[in-house]
DNA sequence: GGTAGACCTGGACGC
DNA sequence: GCGTCCAGGTCTACC
């Protein structure tokens, strides 16, 4: 007997939509059910490893999470921060509307909301993971990533702490979870999280400078360019896109531009300037739509089948 | 400031 | 079954 949380979320919340709006949401420990519409994964709190399942009835309605085990108050609020930051809970249908209004293509559908990890430390390790690779690739480092060194449970490992992957050595990040050439960088970035030199509070904070978060992320081990603004999309600064061969491909198959990649990717840079602090989440969305084109509502999609063959040039 | 090449892995391909 | 090539972003050395 488990214990059964609830939470009110913002009055325009559907999880299978706010869920299912970004690829993290198919990545170890995340599992999204299409069945049952159903998001769990195992998460570690200070009192050990639980399962939680969430399930909406309705938009807007009261989200319900249902843990395997009985949780004490304080693992209570650690389930609640975790799965808030998560499904960005805290982003009220006003910040949702103020996108809508300046890019009107997604009022009707509602989009706005970006899923993303329980921790910071969670976002930086899956962005690195899905540098310089494809993402089956990327799906594997995750998938074992928890299964090495996550905290176990019968439904599989949780994701691990910064202090775990900080007493990790690099060759086990390298021959069990096929991390490669990321595995120093993965546990020197487990370090720095750990004593405290990544400090969520102030990259969260909006009186700290974009250029500042920015220049401090590209300073982090196995951190660049594109890396760097796609942590700084998960932590809510939108005005920075995360310029990869898959931005080229949809400058040239969706929007038609033409020229070398890196030319291409300045005329992505300016196309979507006029979207100013919402940019991101304009491109994203266009992105998100193609693939959906392709494949389906991101809510139906069979996990396994896409972690297996999801790859731009087969879209 | 710009660029070439190394870093790893997994998949595709040819033999 | 084996070898080769390629894609993917970051990092370093070099111009």
């Amino acid at each position: 007997m488990g214990s059964t949380l609830r939470i009110t979320p913002p009055e325009d919340y559907r999880l299978s939509r706010d869920a299912c709006s970004y690829g993290y949401f198919l990545l170890a420990p995340n599992r999204w059910h299409p069945s049952t519409q159903t998001f769990t994964r195992v998460l570690a709190t200070d009192a050990g490893v639980t399962r939680i399942a969430i399930t909406q009835p309705g938009i807007g309605e009261r989200l319900t999470l249902r843990c395997d085990r009985t949780l004490d108050r304080a693992s209570q609020q650690q389930v609640r921060a975790g799965v808030s930051r998560m499904l960005r809970l805290n982003e009220p249908a006003k910040t949702i509307a103020a996108f809508h209004k300046v890019d009107k293509r997604w009022k009707k559908s509602g989009r706005g909301r970006l899923f993303r990890s329980p921790t910071l430390f969670e976002d930086i390790i899956k962005t690195v993971t899905s540098c310089n690779v494809q993402w089956p690739s990327t799906v594997h480092m995750n998938r074992r990533l928890c299964e090495v060194l996550g905290d176990k449970h019968d439904a599989g490992g949780s994701f691990p702490a910064s202090a775990k992957v900080a007493r990790t050595r690099p060759s086990t990040l390298r021959a069990r979870c096929r991390f490669g050439y990321r595995d120093a960088r993965t546990v020197e970035l487990a370090k720095l999280h750990r004593k405290g030199a990544i400090d969520e509070a102030w990259l969260e904070d909006p009186a700290t400078p974009d250029d500042d978060v920015r220049t401090f992320l590209i300073s982090l081990p196995g951190i660049g360019p594109y890396a760097a603004a796609n942590i700084m999309q998960l932590l809510g600064r939108y005005a920075h896109l995360p310029l990869d061969t898959e931005s080229v491909r949809h400058g040239k198959v969706v929007l038609g531009m033409t020229g070398t990649d890196a030319k291409i990717m300045k005329k992505i840079d300016a196309h979507f300037a006029p979207f100013g602090e919402h940019r991101f989440r304009s491109y994203w969305f266009e992105l998100w739509a193609f693939y959906e084109s392709k494949r389906g509502p991101a809510h139906t999609w069979d996990q396994d089948e896409v972690g297996s063959t999801f790859t731009a040039s087969q879209l």
